[in-house]
DNA sequence: GTTGAGCGTT
């Protein structure tokens, strides 16, 4: 079971690894991504972490408003296009 | 080499 978390107003330099590494300390990181433009490969500012069920309330009010990298990220449940589980 | 509200990729 995991659920997306979606993570906004990162630095550019953010990378996937850094986002499992903040991530972690608040609960289990199952796989994490940072969405980067595909027409020039830059980073968008924000990403997608898919962490444990049980952890991600724990997590996104443990790192929303935090700051990271110098800059205040927001972190919350992730929309989805398809597949996803935003029931409570 | 830049930018700053947002919800992605197969």
């Amino acid at each position: 079971m995991a659920r997306t978390l979606y993570v906004g107003n990162l630095p550019w330099a953010t990378k996937a690894e850094d986002l499992a590494e903040a991530f972690a300390n608040y609960g289990e990181v199952l796989d994490s991504r940072i969405i980067t433009d595909r027409e020039t490969g830059r980073s968008r500012g924000f990403g997608f972490v898919e962490v444990n069920d049980e952890d991600a309330d724990g997590m996104i009010e443990a790192l929303n408003g935090t700051e990271f990298g110098g800059r205040i990220i927001t972190v919350n449940e992730a929309r989805a296009k398809e597949n996803n589980n935003p029931a409570h």
